[in-house]
DNA sequence: CAATATTGATAGTAATACTATTATATTTGC
DNA sequence: GCAAATATAATAGTATTACTATCAATATTG
């Protein structure tokens, strides 16, 4: 996964921003800080008067790309779906074995980003340390019904969707094939999250990863 | 479950008021209708401003209860909580059979509330409904680890350890009791979120219980 | 009934999440 | 190479939020 994916290009929904932030110097460098200065202080703390001096902009330069921060942070976590997507295809095209194929879905879903080179402006560990703490709340909101309609959270379901059809492959009369595989994604960005704040409740850590927990639990729940 | 629960006290965490609010009309009042307003407006709409004015009181009045928002939030979560452990030591208590007790236990942590008078002025069906939208968001923030340490989850937490502990009764060789334990309380809420909002991916609806499915998931997976 | 505590009303502050306007660069198309 | 178009920067302004502070009014209690 090195020199293959480099400067990919993820499409993301272009309702998510006014102007595309792929198009120009200010646009990547809106993108590339953003992901930094949410991770320093938190999405509550992050303000686009903060980003604008962070990169020497104006904080109505970045207005002109994105309409609001909630935008922007569906933009991050649309654009970090559609390349874990990215690298669920490719890693399980050529896959004969359900199992097998379904073991490696659950490590590209669940493993800790340890920098990737896909883009120059996207630090790609950065950004899966953001969508651990941040991504489950841009679901958890009164508006979630209108952004599902407007299609904000497809790849994310796209992926889920794939993970089910996998899980159909490899037992086709398991009742609960949609709630395991949420579960799967959901779950293993909270099981990292405790691993690095609540550790007494959960068993992951450097050595017992949260993919071992997840393809333990598969393994059991479909034999 | 009714009569003998009315009138119980579930002893919050004094950190988390400035008064506490069970001590008065004012106190109750502000508890009753947060509960109502924050299911209405959701978290982020919800301010101590609006509260006011739909209790006939004034906001200075409530910040004599909770120094913030986020505060009463934590307040509100930690009755749950506590409750939900009153619920789930009361109903575990007389249960030899180690898998009939864990079962007893999911079904206390999982189902979906359907109002009890444990309380006069806490529904706690409109609370069980905040907790799904809100409580994941009160973990995730940049001061969990602060607010951990101040003991702010520790009722969530020793939920989540018991559950662990009757994990241990059933299958003491099992390797991820931690993990099975707080992916079951945190993933039941997403699983009831889901079904209300995204429910091309969960299995759960009336029908097939967001129960259902972790007793199914405990059962093979402790097999 | 006086002392005390509680609540209410008003005002004020710094920050947030924007919108609008105008000036200044930069790019491009001929 | 230069005018036209476009992008960016700077500034100002608004409504709202999340509070703090002060003081008056009301209720409680000893």
């Amino acid at each position: 996964m090195q020199s293959i994916l480099s400067n990919i290009i993820i499409s993301v929904n272009n309702k998510l921003y006014v102007k595309n932030p792929e198009t120009s110097e200010l646009g990547k460098k809106i993108i590339e800080q953003s992901i930094l200065l949410i991770d320093e202080i938190g999405f509550e703390n992050f303000t686009f008067k903060k980003l604008g001096e962070k990169i020497n902009s104006n904080e109505s330069s970045i207005y002109r790309y994105f309409e609001s921060k909630h935008k922007l942070m569906l933009y991050l976590s649309s654009w970090y779906w559609g390349w874990i997507e990215y690298k669920l295809v490719f890693g399980t095209s050529n896959i004969e074995n359900a199992m097998e194929k379904l073991k490696k879905a659950i490590i590209v879903v669940t493993e800790k980003v340890e920098d990737d080179n896909a883009t120059l402006h996207i630090n790609e560990s950065i950004l899966n340390k953001i969508i651990i703490q941040e991504f489950t709340k841009t679901l958890l909101t009164k508006e979630v019904d209108e952004e599902n309609k407007e299609g904000f959270f497809l790849v994310y379901k796209r992926i889920i969707n794939r993970i089910i059809d996998i899980i159909n492959e490899v037992k086709p009369s398991y009742e609960f094939k949609k709630s395991l595989a949420s579960s799967i994604v959901e779950g293993a960005l909270h099981q990292h999250f405790l691993k690095d704040h609540l550790k007494t409740i959960t068993d992951c850590n450097d050595n017992n990863t949260v993919t071992d927990f997840y393809i333990d639990l598969v393994e059991k729940t479909l034999k």
